[in-house]
DNA sequence: TCCATTAGTATCTTTCATGATACTATATAT
DNA sequence: ATATATAGTATCATGAAAGATACTAATGGA
């Protein structure tokens, strides 16, 4: 395997895990499936609209996750995971266990 | 496990692999053992010599890698990985196998 | 004497991600 | 008649990250 500058493609990984929201918006939707807009919204205090709204667009051109609308008044749009994006959970359990062991690493030094 | 936004220690981990460079710096420190500053420049084109003493000095803080001073002249400086640093590798690892697939996947999908 | 080398710092500028705020349409409930 | 809920969009402001460029000290070599 190379790992080489041009080679590298954490990078790719990378930019699909970063935003400050989107780690926690695809563990939201793996652990609790199927979400519609606001209930994304209100369990991410902090988020503004917009923000979830472009993070959920740039997922889903991604096609880590799907987006179904229902020709409703008022809107209903739901939100889920798709199978591919499943893959990533690994990556994002193991990070949150690294993140974990890191913040309790950093406290014990003080 | 918990990952409610406040749980969740994602951004942690990721906070240390973010930045441009960073995880090209990593893999080429945890394949190619102890570097010198320039060695490290000039396996990556492109970096300015600020982005890499940045970027280092943020690894060195986090005890991801250690730096060595000789005190001769001119300068001589070498980077490696620590020990603990080392637990990223199987993070990167399996980041860099997703961005190949996902890479793969796009190019595919034209 | 002059130049190259090393590992940086110091400034300034540009770009990008994020945030704050206000606005929209339409059906239902009061 | 008015308010409420939903899932957005549009606009502007801000801060942080990244990039470009020039500068440094001390030594060895031509």
């Amino acid at each position: 395997m190379r790992y080489e500058p041009d080679a590298c493609r954490v990078e790719d990984a990378l930019s699909i895990l970063v935003g400050k929201w989107k780690p926690v918006i695809l563990l939201h939707l793996l652990n609790n499936g199927t979400q519609r807009f606001n209930e994304l919204r209100r369990s991410m205090p902090g988020i503004t609209q917009k923000m979830l709204t472009k993070q959920l667009r740039e997922l889903e051109a991604e096609d880590i996750v799907e987006r179904v609308v229902y020709p409703e008044v008022p809107p209903k749009v739901e939100y889920s995971i798709t199978e591919y994006g499943k893959s990533l959970q690994p990556i994002l359990e193991a990070m949150h266990e690294w993140g974990t062991n890191h913040t309790r690493r950093k406290i014990e030094k003080n």
